[in-house]
DNA sequence: TATGAAAGACCGCTCCC
DNA sequence: GGGAGCGGTCTTTCATA
């Protein structure tokens, strides 16, 4: 349930799955030079190793509406309330990350709205409403030139 | 190809396959009460229409040794030095996304690594190393608390 | 035009080698 | 790790409203 050491060909197939979920194990197969039922039983160990945590469908923001993409630091006024920032957080929907981070913020959140407008009603009726917050700091990203994960 | 207003049931649809992209069709039918067929037609225009993207397996970095997740604001020497240094960046495995933005800093980039020693490496002989670079400034993630998709 | 039902092809799972 | 058969799923087609 733990620890795997994954060898070369879990990576091969790990990246194929990380491009496309949906990879045929007879395609994986064949262009890996195994068979089918190698391709079942690695997939099934690195499951097992929660390596491979679930399968979901990339969806594209922009043509749902969601135009701007944008980072907000946050300052608390004390560190102790950030449990219950958090729970305040959680309740936006477009705040779609939040890291609990050292360096120059408390908490630092992505948020994606529709407009310009719909991010600064949501920065300052909904963010900056919440009480432990102090100050917070935005960051609108213009572009997203990389994006992609971790290479095991 | 282009625009594609989605309804209720798109919504409901994409909400299961954020969470499982292998969801059967027939259970996508059964749990919203129309047919398999239906299912079918709604993914395939939303695929036509670029909402649906691809599929992609989610994979547990920690589970391949990636312990340490932070971002970097960096400041360039010249705005103009944008292009060149994002090619230096992209050749960084550790760099898994980026951003160009407007505020504190030029460029936002969230970095994976082993080991704090390993961002170490990376950050002084590989990012500080490159020449456009003026400064940067770490934030380190201790925590995730919220990591979700866009609520169509 | 969109839905619903059924048939065929394909894929993944399991067993045995 | 490789290969074959079974069961299930997806896709396609056609009829219908």
């Amino acid at each position: 349930m733990e620890n795997y050491q994954i060898d070369n060909l879990d990576k091969q197939i790990l990246n194929a799955l990380m491009a496309n979920a949906r990879t045929p194990y007879a395609e994986l197969a064949k262009r890996f030079a195994v068979s089918a039922g190698t391709i079942h039983v690695r997939i099934e160990k690195m499951k097992q190793a929660n390596i491979i945590t679930g399968t979901q469908v990339s969806i594209n923001a922009k043509q749902l509406g969601y135009d701007v993409c944008c980072f907000i630091g946050i300052n608390l006024n004390n560190a102790r309330d950030y449990p219950d920032t958090l729970l305040h957080l959680k309740e936006l929907e477009e705040v779609v990350e939040a890291y609990y981070t050292t360096g120059n913020y408390s908490i630092f959140i992505k948020v994606m709205a529709r407009s310009i407008d719909h991010l600064q009603d949501v920065l300052i009726n909904k963010i900056q409403a919440i009480e432990a917050i102090q100050s917070t700091e935005t960051l609108i990203s213009l572009q997203n030139p990389i994006s992609r994960a971790v290479v095991p």
